[in-house]
RNA sequence: GCUUCCUUAGCUCAGUCGGUUAGAGCAUCUGACUGUUAAUCAGGGGGUCCAAGGUUCAAGUCCUUGAGGGAGCGCCA
């Protein structure tokens, strides 16, 4: 018989109708005459309930449906006599297709911590918290695909393996096929690695922006969506070493309308969830941030906040001079601490905050520089409690300014002639930003480390699963 | 990487000033219950108190070192 998945189920009308539900048993609780078994399959974080008569089904025929179990149930779907639920299945077919040892399996109905859950991530995902997480992961990849799609962007794939070392935006982490206890070396024992696989040093993408910007120069707006990877040693629970991040990148835009479009973008993923994500999202908002849905609807309803770097600063200096006390000082030019830019979100403006032209010498070299030449067009988004979701700027297209940049802040650049050629044949104005997906999962799903968003995360000193 | 906190039953945690046989809730097992909703009720089993070393008549408890984990900071997305 053909598999009915429970989403649909239970959007029927229980009439009696025979049909077939397969999935993992939650619990199985009863009495000597009946037998309730809770029946989850991914489909919705909703279970169906199945009713065992056990006058039919004896004790002893049910005693491999433990929880964990995996089951096929066939039955009546008719209209429940409890109160819990609209429909219910009268069993009158089970076949248990694998056994839980109730005795070792270590999920529980409760009381299971993130901590304890991530030492078997290979199984949380079958909790109502990770189910919903994944359900809502997957419905923010379609978001931003549909989003993009819509507005006229293209899918551009970067590469994941490179060979350029000075993307700036952290330590890489090195790709070789070479033996690593017994490395070619040159006479001033250097690694020589004209005979790795490549012919050359290779890393882990840091940032697919580089080569997104080739793209915007040749299709006008694109955006990537992929892997990324940073050896950095970050131990916070905003950090991974292996992460997921979009980046559009766009011809012939400007500030406003890169800030605009990062503004747009989030409110619509956010919408996305709130429309399509509402069973998930309804059991986050209960068991795990009762402020949710609150604060989601209330980024979908609000316009943010532009605030240049200097302006953002002066607003901390006269908090301070009022007697707000920050463990650092805050002063033109320094990059603005985590506390700083909590104040001006969670306490100041009490809204996510678009800053942008921030000194040059805190941000990357191929940023647009203003005219005062002190400053640069970058647009980061600031969200409450997450902090910067978005890191976005003006491109600097102009060849002599962007080279002068590179000469400064001395970057080797040999292997980057092909980024500098952008600049040399057709520049054009553009903008891009990126925003880090399991960030932005963070906000929707309210969850409170980035361990818990991604299946399987990747951090310093860990990589089990 | 720095700072700080934590590590006791399968899970979540108590454990007083260092002092008899280390406790609870949940889970699990057994039984009861005529439809349960984190079912309820009764009972049973379950411990290398993270590891190593030290102080002491006596260490889960104090000290040192190490491992693992959380949080804050830095770096960033």
């Amino acid at each position: 018989m053909k598999r009915t998945e429970i989403i649909n189920a239970l959007q029927l009308a229980g009439e009696g109708q025979l049909i077939n539900v397969r999935g993992w048993v939650r619990s199985r609780r009863g009495n000597k005459n009946v037998s309730f078994i809770a029946l989850n399959d991914g489909s919705t974080i909703k279970n169906i309930q199945i009713v065992v008569d056990l006058a039919v089904f004896p004790e002893e025929q049910l005693k491999p449906v433990t929880t964990g179990s995996c089951i096929s149930a066939t039955g009546h779907l008719v209209a429940s006599q409890g109160s819990g639920q609209a429909v219910e299945i009268q069993l009158t077919e089970l076949e248990v297709y694998g056994t839980a040892d109730p005795e070792q399996y270590p999920l529980q109905k409760k009381g299971l911590s993130m901590e304890y859950l991530r030492t078997i991530a290979h199984l949380r995902p079958r909790t109502n918290t990770f189910g919903a997480v994944f359900r809502i992961r997957h419905n923010m990849a379609m978001a931003i695909h549909q989003y993009f799609h819509e507005h006229g962007f293209f899918y551009f794939h970067t590469p994941i393996i490179t060979a350029s070392d000075c993307e700036g935006a952290g330590q890489m982490f090195q790709v070789t096929t070479k033996n690593l206890y017994n490395l070619k070396k040159d006479d001033e024992g250097k690694i020589d690695y004209s005979d790795d696989f490549f012919g050359k040093q290779t890393s882990l993408t840091v940032s697919g922006q580089l080569e997104g910007e080739l793209a915007a120069m040749a299709l006008g707006k694109i955006y990537t969506f992929g892997p990324t990877f940073r050896a950095e040693n970050s131990n916070t629970p905003r950090h991974l070493a292996e992460f997921w991040m979009i980046e559009p990148e766009v011809a012939f835009i400007q500030k406003d309308e890169l800030m605009e479009l990062e503004e747009d973008f989030i409110k619509y993923c956010v919408r996305w969830a709130l429309e399509k994500c509402q069973d998930d999202l309804q059991f986050l908002n209960q068991f795990v941030d009762k402020g949710l849905i609150a604060r989601l609807e209330s980024v979908v309803n609000t316009d943010f906040v532009r605030l240049t770097y200097t302006e953002g600063v002066n607003i901390l200096q006269e908090a301070i001079k009022n007697g707000k006390k920050f463990e650092f000082p805050c002063t033109w030019g320094d990059d603005l601490a985590s506390e700083h830019e909590r104040y001006l979100v969670e306490e100041h403006f009490k809204k996510p905050v678009i800053m942008s032209d921030y000194p040059k010498d805190i941000k990357a070299f191929y940023m647009k520089i203003n005219e005062d030449d002190k400053t640069v067009q970058g647009t980061d988004v600031l969200f409450p409690q997450i902090g910067e979701i978005i890191g976005g700027s003006v491109r600097e297209e102009s060849l002599d300014k962007l080279n002068a940049e590179i000469e400064r802040r001395e970057i080797p650049m040999k292997d980057m002639w092909w980024y500098l050629d952008t600049r040399r044949f057709g520049a054009a104005p553009h903008a891009g930003f990126g925003l880090g997906f399991e960030r932005l999962l963070l906000f929707v799903t309210g969850m409170q480390n980035i361990r818990d968003v991604i299946p399987f995360p990747r951090t310093p000193k860990t990589a089990e699963f």
